[in-house]
RNA sequence: UGGGAGAUCGUUCAACGGUAGGACAGCAGACUCUGACUCUGCUUAUCGGGGUUCGAAUCCCUGUCUCCCAGCCA
């Protein structure tokens, strides 16, 4: 044991908390296995937007290489041109540099590398080990087998190989309709693992690519794709997950069968968050059927709403780091995701003071048309922010929420004859209310103490409760985006999508109110907006109208006393 | 049902035959010109049953439960 932290050991690749891959790389290090080189790659497809899942994969592959003086590459797997599209490609370019990554000159594409495929598969033709194959379909499989009985040979599995190469041949240049013939590895139709039972390395398919333009009519399949790709680009460990278990067989197969450079397959447990959704196929549905107003909306769990909704790479990868890797197949519950945002935007945001729902209060001891500037600390931690100046006057907004006429239980914020503290300024005491005609208060009539002027009273006076406020005339009027988590608490489990949505995950709020010297901020600039939340600008902004999304809110221990 | 993988506080990750620990969440308190932050304390876990061992979360056997697989998707 250590002595009191006196000598403290360096972390060191053996002592640093670590997770089962990083044990791998450490013992293949050890023994030499990939002569000591570590080189990963994160690949996605351009299907979709990036997610807060996929940061946990390039988080892994990225942070691995790093840590250990290794390389990453950025490999796009697009083998399926019916599915993906440049604006993905660029979206996912985008996200990965913003989450902090940098793949240097290596950004690959599993098409560049289709004329390569089409020869190793020109190879296994040769070698016996892959056929054409005329079964359509849907006799594929029924021929297939299930999973107590051993599927059935295809009749064309014995071509011989003149055939086989003629065929594969005639099947690029075009001679055959779509989906008319395959090619097929010759493994096992009686395997446990249906992976193994002759998978399909190649379909006809005229799509358009978005690389290769009408260049390949025949595709490969994902299983012939990866490891070669893999392999050709020097990968020693390379990193997906669970679902994959199953096919690193056949991904070892490929690579040995061609004898090329064989990388390790690792496979780790997606990360799954409660009260919102992670899979490409769910958000598509969100964005086509206009429940959100598209893959940036605030509440997506995407790269890009996550970053519009206003958190940050740093968050997000002290969140990716603190979640660790495993197998098990868990869901992370959301509150560390918020904890991980307050604890990056605690430290860094510039406090101000919005009010968001607001209240008028009179201070009607204060004399009509003055205006003073108090000073407001811009950071509560870090006196090297500065001060701002807030102006004061007669009338000011308060938070609705901040005034009571009958205060319940522990409420210790203004009602009526209850002295308050308003932030940087002066003590008031709510003497009266005014009431429209259905009993609402529409204003609080207060007096203020111009002792106390910048937050304190001469005579040592205590107020149980400091609220925030802006001036009536001085504010600016913005639009406030509340949001909520994308899912109900308890959504039911079920492909509707619809019956699961929060309501309430998006409320806006027109009118609210924030000290003048936010004005001009810039698109994503971060606030906290103190007692409120944190908010940052949000695209929409104009010069005209400032629009700001509120990220997480802060916690509210209040809140909870009051629900008890 | 065949194959693959997994099971440790409420959640999640650690402990790699030798004191079950951290983070988040929760609870209680201190501090406070943010009911924020910070600080202090507390609650709670090795899936069940056998074995091996001086000693088992860890090794063995057995049972149970959960997840993944029968795309010409990735």
């Amino acid at each position: 044991m250590s002595t009191e932290g006196l000598n403290e050991t360096p972390a060191t690749p053996e002592t640093a908390p670590s997770n089962f891959i990083r044990d791998i790389i450490i013992q293949d290090n050890k023994t030499g296995k990939h002569g000591g080189r570590v080189h990963t790659r994160f690949p996605p497809e351009p299907n979709g937007y990036l997610h807060i899942g996929h940061a946990k994969s390039i988080c892994l592959n990225f942070g691995l290489a790093k840590e250990f003086g290794g390389k990453c590459n950025l490999r796009f797997d697009d083998t399926n041109p019916s599915k993906e599209e440049t604006e993905y490609v660029d979206s996912i370019i985008n996200d990965v540099r913003w989450l902090g990554f940098d793949w240097e000159d290596r950004l690959f594409y599993a098409s560049d590398y289709f004329e390569q495929l089409y020869q190793w598969a020109i190879q296994l033709i040769k070698q016996g080990q892959a056929y054409v194959c005329d079964l359509t379909a849907e006799q594929v499989r029924e021929t297939r087998g299930t999973t107590t009985e051993p599927g059935t040979e295809s009749p064309y599995r014995n071509r011989s190989v003149e055939v086989n190469l003629d065929l594969f041949q005639r099947m690029r240049a075009g001679d055959f309709p779509d989906g008319s013939r395959t090619l097929r590895s010759k493994i096992d139709m009686a395997s446990p693992n249906f992976n193994m039972r002759d998978p399909v390395m190649y379909r006809i398919l005229r799509a358009e690519h978005h690389r290769t333009g009408n260049d390949w009519l025949i595709y490969p399949m994902y299983d012939y794709t990866h490891g070669e790709c893999d392999s050709i680009e020097g990968i020693t460990h390379s990193i997906c997950t669970l679902e994959f278990e199953d096919h690193r067989p056949l991904y070892d197969w490929y690579v040995e069968s061609l004898g090329i450079h064989r990388p390790q397959q690792i496979e780790f447990d997606r990360l799954n968050l409660t009260n919102t959704m992670l899979s490409k196929r769910k958000l598509l549905l969100l964005v086509q059927k206009g429940y959100v107003s598209g893959w940036d909306d605030p509440r997506m769990p995407t790269l890009s709403g996550i970053r519009r909704r206003g958190y940050t790479p740093e968050a997000l990868r002290a969140f990716c780091g603190s979640i660790g890797v495993s197998k098990t197949n868990g869901t992370i519950e959301f509150p560390l995701l918020e904890h991980h945002i307050r604890e990056d935007l605690n430290a860094r945001a510039a406090r101000v003071m919005a009010v968001v729902d607001p209240i008028k209060v009179i201070i009607d001891n204060y004399p009509d048309g003055q205006t003073e500037e108090l000073e407001a600390a811009n950071h509560p931690d870090k006196p090297e922010m500065g001060m701002r100046k807030v102006p004061f006057s007669k009338v000011l907004y308060i938070e609705r929420d901040d005034f009571r006429e009958v205060p319940p239980p522990k409420y210790y914020r203004l009602f009526p004859g209850q002295e308050v503290r308003l932030r940087y300024a002066y003590f008031i005491k709510c003497v009266s209310v005014v009431k429209d005609s259905n009993g609402e208060v529409t204003e609080v009539h207060c007096t203020y103490d111009p002792a106390s002027r910048g937050g304190n009273s001469p005579d040592g006076r205590k107020v149980k409760s400091t609220i925030h406020w802006v001036s009536a005339e001085h504010a600016l009027t913005f639009e406030a985006r509340l949001y909520e988590s994308l899912l109900l608490e308890d959504a039911p489990q079920s492909d509707d999508i619809a019956t699961q949505l929060n309501p309430t995950s998006l409320v806006v709020k027109a009118n609210a109110k924030i000290e003048p010297s936010v004005k001009g901020a810039a698109p994503n600039t971060h606030f906290q907006f103190e007692r409120v939340g944190y908010f940052n600008v949000d695209l929409d902004s104009t010069d005209e109208k400032l629009v700001c999304n509120r990220t997480v809110q802060l916690k509210d221990t209040w809140a909870k006393i009051a629900k008890k």
